[in-house]
DNA sequence: GGCTCTCTGTAGCACTCGCTACATACTTCA
DNA sequence: TGAAGTATGTAGCGAGTGCTACAGAGAGCC
């Protein structure tokens, strides 16, 4: 077959990351999944070799896009607008279907499932130093940036969790309690 | 048969709890359950109807420990204090049990999955009143306390997925930080 | 005794799951 | 040309799923 500049994989990869960040991990299952990015359940799993190190890389894929976003903000004038920035970011579309991914699988991580968990034990390190690396170049102390990001970090998605329920203007509001209390 | 202080009904319904409490809501199926229960998944069937009402059954019987669990609480003797206090509270490893079925079926929720997006909306509002109540008795406004009580909610939840990752010492200085902004 | 209601056991249906054995193309390289 | 490697389709296995039809046991009531 002739090469493409991207491998089969690497396109399935995204394409099933896509489907996983609108579906979900959980019911996730192959058949439904292949024929939403029309091919076979076969086939997933000759390129994936599992289902589950197909979770792996569907939670690796939607992690580095994560980061792609929080390392493509301009540096925030202050931490208290840092935060604000940084719910902005967690709230557009494609962040926050990656953020409710995130939760989903750190979740699940909580009862020792696997992958799951050894996918977010990967993600979370880098991941919180990302977040801290732009609260420090918004002017937090590089001290007291990785325990600031942890606690930004926690409440956001935290508060990403409550969205749906207490509706977007409340859960702002609080977001800015935050940021006024650490800034 | 002879009628015992508890129906059956309910006695299954704590065990069940207890079992989902260890093990997660998401990989529960009947006959696992039911065999860890004596019983077969006939008579879980039988009692509650249909899986999804027992899982509502056990998401309520959790939150309801919960609850109660939070209002045992004596007022804390400031706000700084009674963020310390809810978090010695979350940690607990009967609460924390609860708090992490609680992310788990809200993860699931963001995802507009049923039974747990219902259960999940059913017991956000009176969770944060018996949080803001707490607050509010430890010293916090009665105009304030709401707002408070979602965003210290959301980070001590958001907290709890990250405890495991990065210790217990570090999130609770994580945790101290918080007090102190918000104290 | 018979009748009803609550509760329980047996067996099984119809379905989905992850995964694989097997055969088959097509490309590439010797 | 032939061997090797990559990619794909077909069919199906074995296990597990939620749920249910059916029969029966035991208690309380008339």
């Amino acid at each position: 077959m002739l090469h493409l500049s991207v491998s089969r994989r690497d396109d399935l990869a995204e394409r099933a990351t896509d489907y996983a960040l609108e579906h979900g991990l959980i019911g996730l299952s192959l058949r439904p999944l292949a024929a939403a990015l029309d091919t076979s359940d076969r086939m997933l799993n000759y390129h994936f070799g599992s289902k589950d190190a197909l979770i792996a890389t569907v939670l690796a894929v939607s992690t580095e896009r994560s980061m792609a976003t929080i390392r493509a903000m301009p540096a925030s004038p202050s931490v208290r607008q840092a935060i604000l920035d940084l719910w902005d970011t967690f709230t557009q579309p494609a962040m926050a279907r990656c953020q409710r991914m995130y939760v989903e699988a750190a979740s699940l991580g909580l009862f020792g499932r696997e992958p799951y968990a050894a996918s977010v034990r990967d993600s979370n390190a880098v991941w919180l130093a990302a977040i801290a690396a732009h609260l420090q170049s918004s002017g937090a102390s590089k001290a007291k940036a990785p325990r600031l990001a942890t606690l930004v970090d926690a409440t956001l998605n935290g508060l990403l969790l409550d969205r749906p329920l207490d509706g977007d203007a409340v859960t702002r509001r609080v977001v800015t309690d935050l940021a006024d209390a650490l800034g």
